[in-house]
DNA sequence: AAAGAACTCAACCGCCTCCCG
DNA sequence: ACGGGAGGCGGTTGAGTTCTT
């Protein structure tokens, strides 16, 4: 006997959603908040599995997404998160405000995978390509470089290679100047300094708040599982009649600007709308 | 302009972990 | 301490889109 499917087959709708799905499930969760993800298929009236339903909550639906491709900041962020802690998107995703552990893996398996092999960057270990595929010629490299054992076998620092990265996007180097880059030991191997609060944030413990803004926290109903009360909710009936809006429109045309914690997000939003615009 | 290749990303699958009785 | 259920996670898939020839 295999194990039980997480709910029943029958019945249960597959592939993408409909408007009128997001829909009841947007006025669902506003609603009721996010609780028991197996009763909300059945309590919003869809005919979703409730994996599916949370994961369309949480990759697409929450309001609190920023859509759009990763900034630059973005990007270096997720780089020398991975090179600390592989390939747990959900913890990278939980550090980058408004982006979504399935969007991170996906941008990292799209995007910068290529690029840091276009640098002769293995992707894995975050080590030069060649060093990755010659070991015997590790000892005669450590001879001459700087190798640091941090934490998650990760011995090339995030720092150099975002420096490297940061090159090769401003740069239009081809793979092969990339390459000689790398033969030339330009990788800055510097060592782990302690006084870095980035890195101290990422290498601190799990339980460690993630660097998220107040301004991006829901302001939905949470659900309290004990006395089966609802906690009160700034969400009212033209609030929700909102969200639909925004997702249907912008943020621009609710005068929304200045939810943007810096730049850097705004530029993001700036660009996704645009693409909007014009597509 | 058309066909095929390459790319993107939303969604699914199945395993793992945590929590509760 | 143990077992079962639910949620969470990471790997993978495949439909739709864009690019190239």
């Amino acid at each position: 006997m295999g194990r039980q499917p997480c709910c029943d087959k029958l019945g249960v709708k597959k592939g993408p959603w409909t408007a009128e799905e997001d829909k009841k499930l947007i006025n669902f969760i506003l609603t009721n908040g996010q609780c028991c993800w197996r009763a909300v298929p059945k309590l919003a009236g869809l005919r979703r599995c409730g994996k599916s339903c949370r994961l369309r909550w949480t990759n697409y639906l929450r309001p609190d997404l920023k859509r759009g491709l990763l900034s630059e900041a973005e990007e270096k962020l997720v780089i020398d998160l991975h090179a600390r802690l592989g390939n747990r998107w959900s913890k990278i995703a939980a550090r980058l405000p408004g982006r979504t552990d399935n969007e991170i893996k996906n941008h990292w398996n799209t995007h910068i995978k290529k690029k840091l092999l276009k640098m002769g960057i293995d992707p894995v270990t975050h080590e030069p390509l060649n060093k990755a595929e010659n070991p015997a010629d590790q000892n005669k490299n450590n001879d001459h470089q700087l190798v640091v054992v941090v934490p998650e076998s990760t011995s090339v620092t995030a720092a150099a290679i975002s420096s490297e990265l940061e090159n090769s996007s401003t740069s239009s180097s081809s793979a092969s100047s990339s390459e000689n880059s790398c033969n030339e030991s330009k990788l800055v191997l510097d060592t782990f300094n302690e006084n870095d609060p980035l890195l101290n944030s990422l290498l601190e413990s799990d339980d460690t708040p993630p660097l998220i803004d107040s301004s991006w926290e829901l302001p939905i109903k949470s659900f309290d599982n004990n006395s089966n009360n609802h906690m009160t909710s700034s969400w009212d009936d033209e609030s929700f009649n909102w969200l639909l809006d925004c997702q249907d429109f912008g943020i621009h045309d609710f005068g929304f600007d200045n939810c943007f914690n810096n730049d850097v997000e705004l530029e993001v939003f700036n660009t996704k709308y645009d693409m909007e615009n014009k597509k």
